[in-house]
RNA sequence: GGCCCGUUCGUCUAGCGGUUAGGACACCGCCCUCUCAAGGCGGAGAUCACGGGUUCGAAUCCCGUACGGGCUACCA
């Protein structure tokens, strides 16, 4: 493989110098709107590399299309990678020496680096019109194998072309791909040795008519002046390596090592989209997801520490992910997988850490308020144990303790009848609450002990008579642990409930 | 059409010439148990896409085929 210095003369290609060994690498999304998962991913390997070998992170922001790049769709992008706790050493809001990192800032670097390319004489214009080519494209294909641009205009005198050029005559610049070049290879760090016969890369266009730069162009531009060393993305670039490693060269600039990383894919093996479920990163946090489950799945997605290890941390990620146990076939999202982590990383949050996230959560169903809460935080705590061990997501907390923040519950006439209309069922209530109001401290162990007697002196099943009290208390028949259950809620509510689960049979169904 | 990439339990993967093909999720059963979870124990599940080679020996190396994916734009 050739490197710069072997490559075409640059001529004048002062600003491209070489990277000193420094490791550097970016990630370089075009503002969409929201960071999708598949690129988060890509972030993920990228902020790894980066950290395990003390380099530098790079966030440049590829919005040649500036319709695209309004501040909402940069800052969904920021605001994504920071949830992921994915900082940036370099780029928007951050310090850096290479910028500016967005490239609608950079058009006039695109056209410095052009004319390095027409002094060296990689790039021509090429004044064929998007008609023309369409009609050239349709015959080639229908004929058999498609080449690329014909190179009609390469064939034009640089004298000609530069007074046509001068004349003011619409025109792109294209790439001039060497003649004499048999192949493009490269050694891809995840796929190994990767070789492109020349005659597949085609004189693809730079420069647009109206002067801004085509993607492969701009981004190998940026690539070089920022002293990227490696390049970490998604395999549907690697059609485009040959490319851009032609450019690089044309720039006179040593071609950075790449690596490739194998795409995500849907339950149904197709690429990822809105119908397979969340696809953006904020989604996943809307959903109840915890960073660092996101987090943790996303690296075991295509890349694996020993094939056994499964709960990684950041912190352990960053010191061992490595490109080499990066897998190169593709992976489907599985998201039961990721419910089990998340639970998993819940269930390690510990009280306090779980009273943190689900906090919020509760603020926004209007259970509490952040006031109400603070005078609240002992019982919080309390609670929190009871929930953390049921829940997979944060989303599912608050059906699961709304029941302890209202006055009353309403119970579903089909569960009413099947565990409270019974006449044991019925005792059982009545009982219970006698019980209940006459213990001296309301707490979980005597409320324990009192309803435990319940069975033998009524002569009926405990779990007839638990379920009883949990639907009539709580109002379903799923619930966090009984006893606990009830201290939370409080003498008064819980004799509330049961004396409404007694009149509530009586008026549906009054006896005889 | 052309050029590239990929293919180990349903899913994520370990494996890098000799293994009873290992682990995790999901699934099933048992235990624990006031429901649901969590946890513990056990189980089922992969002719390593297929066909040829190379080799004493192949999931591992080579070549084909099939299937999936990507690129082939004055999109990124």
């Amino acid at each position: 493989m050739r490197l710069a210095g072997a490559g075409p003369a640059t001529g004048r290609g002062g600003r491209f110098r070489r990277h000193r060994g420094m490791t550097k690498v970016r990630f370089a999304p075009s503002p969409t709107g929201h960071l999708h998962i598949g690129n988060a991913r890509v972030a993920l390997a990228n902020f790894l590399f980066a950290r395990r070998l003390g380099g530098t992170f790079v966030l440049r922001i590829d919005d040649t299309d500036p319709e695209r790049s309004t501040d909402e769709n940069v800052s969904a992008i920021l605001r994504g990678l920071r949830w992921l706790g994915l900082d940036w050493d370099e780029g928007p809001e951050a310090d850096g020496a290479f910028g500016p990192y967005f490239q609608t800032q950079r058009a006039d670097t695109y056209l410095e680096a052009l004319e390095t390319m027409k002094a060296n004489g990689t790039a021509y214009p090429c004044f064929c019109t998007s008609e023309q080519l369409e009609v050239k494209r349709d015959a080639a294909r229908t004929k058999g194998g498609y080449a690329g641009y014909d190179r009609t205009c390469r064939a034009i005198d640089p004298q000609t072309a530069a007074a046509r050029v001068a004349a003011g005559e619409p025109h792109v610049w294209r790439l001039s791909v060497p003649a004499d070049r048999a192949e493009v290879a490269f050694d891809d760090a995840i796929r190994g040795h990767m070789s492109f016969p020349a005659d597949a890369v085609d004189d693809f266009v730079l420069v647009r008519t109206d002067g801004t730069p085509t993607y492969n162009y701009a981004t190998v531009v940026d690539d070089a002046l920022m002293e990227i060393s490696h390049i970490i993305r998604g395999d549907d670039h690697l059609s485009n390596t040959p490319r851009q490693i032609l450019v690089f060269e044309a720039l006179g600039h040593p071609v950075p090592v790449f690596a490739h990383l194998p795409m995500i894919l849907g339950a149904d093996g197709k690429r990822l989209s809105k119908r397979h479920g969340a696809t953006s990163v904020e989604a996943y946090r809307d959903e109840g997801y915890l960073p660092e489950a996101v987090l943790n799945y996303l690296a075991l997605l295509g890349w694996s520490l020993d094939g056994e290890t499964t709960m990684i941390s950041r912190e352990m990620l960053s010191e061992s992910f490595s490109l080499d146990r990066v897998s190169s076939n593709p992976a489907i999202l599985d998201m039961d997988k990721l419910d089990w982590m998340n639970g998993v990383y819940i269930r390690e949050l510990g009280a306090e850490g779980f009273v943190a996230r689900m906090l919020p959560w509760l603020i926004d169903a209007g259970l509490t308020t952040v006031e109400q809460s603070e005078a609240q935080r002992p019982w919080l705590l309390t609670l929190a144990p009871l929930v953390s061990e049921r829940v997979k997501r944060l989303d599912e907390v608050v059906p699961m303790v709304r029941f302890l923040f209202m006055d009353s519950v309403d119970i579903d006439p089909a569960v009413r009848a099947k565990t409270l209309e019974s006449e044991a069922a019925q005792a059982a209530v009545v009982a219970a609450r006698q019980a209940l109001a006459a213990l001296p401290v309301f707490e979980t162990a005597p409320i324990e002990e009192a309803l435990r007697a319940l069975p033998e002196q009524l002569g009926v099943k405990a779990k007839l008579i638990f379920q009883a009290v949990r639907v009539a208390v709580t109002g379903t028949t799923v619930s966090p642990p009984l006893f606990e259950s009830l201290e939370l809620l409080g003498r008064e509510k819980t004799l509330a409930r049961l004396d409404a689960a007694a009149a509530g049979v009586d008026d549906a169904a009054p006896r005889p």
